[in-house]
DNA sequence: GCCAACGTTGGC
DNA sequence: GCCAACGTTGGC
């Protein structure tokens, strides 16, 4: 089992968005680095809900990955936001997976305490000029974070 | 294949 | 809302 970390703008899709859901697409990932992450996940690996993009950006959640990659269906629809014109139909450029609600914390581990911890150095999150969507954390990593988010 | 222009991400 | 960082596009 794998563990990953997947950013969302609370405004379009937030853990409440999913709480309310229950299993929701993982949609409009259109980075090729993000979506090869996409199509190593397997059912039943964990993933922190991490809110961007917003007033305090951090981990807020946890969710289940529910169903492994396939087509995400918004690139081939003209009218969506994610549609890709130069995606070929028998081979699709983008993927999604199914997640599901596992837990929400009582609070955020905001990126600035993520920062602030050593074992996290490594992770893409906390560098420099990072903007990859979703990155996989490691087993020691994800303890580190999780032991704050239960606490917080 | 280079690289300038452009669009997007996302913290602040 | 600003803007730095970075990915993508497309002319050459």
């Amino acid at each position: 089992m794998a563990y990953w970390l997947m950013k969302s703008e609370p405004s379009v899709f937030g853990i409440d968005h999913l709480i309310d859901r229950k299993v929701a697409l993982w949609d409009g990932v259109r980075n090729y680095q993000a979506r090869n992450f996409l199509r190593q996940m397997q059912k039943g690996d964990l993933a922190f809900f991490y809110h961007s993009n917003c007033e305090v950006p951090g981990i807020v959640g946890l969710m289940r990955i529910a169903k492994e990659g396939y087509p995400d269906p918004t690139q081939f629809d003209p009218e969506h936001k994610y549609f890709d014109p130069k995606s070929p139909a028998d081979n699709p450029r983008w993927t999604g997976v199914d997640v599901e609600f596992v837990e929400k914390f009582s609070g955020t581990l905001s990126l600035a305490d993520l920062k602030t911890l050593p074992e996290l150095a490594e992770l893409a999150l906390v560098r420099k000029g990072n903007r990859l969507s979703l990155m996989p954390v490691s087993e020691e990593q994800w303890q580190v974070m999780l032991a704050l988010c239960q606490r917080a």
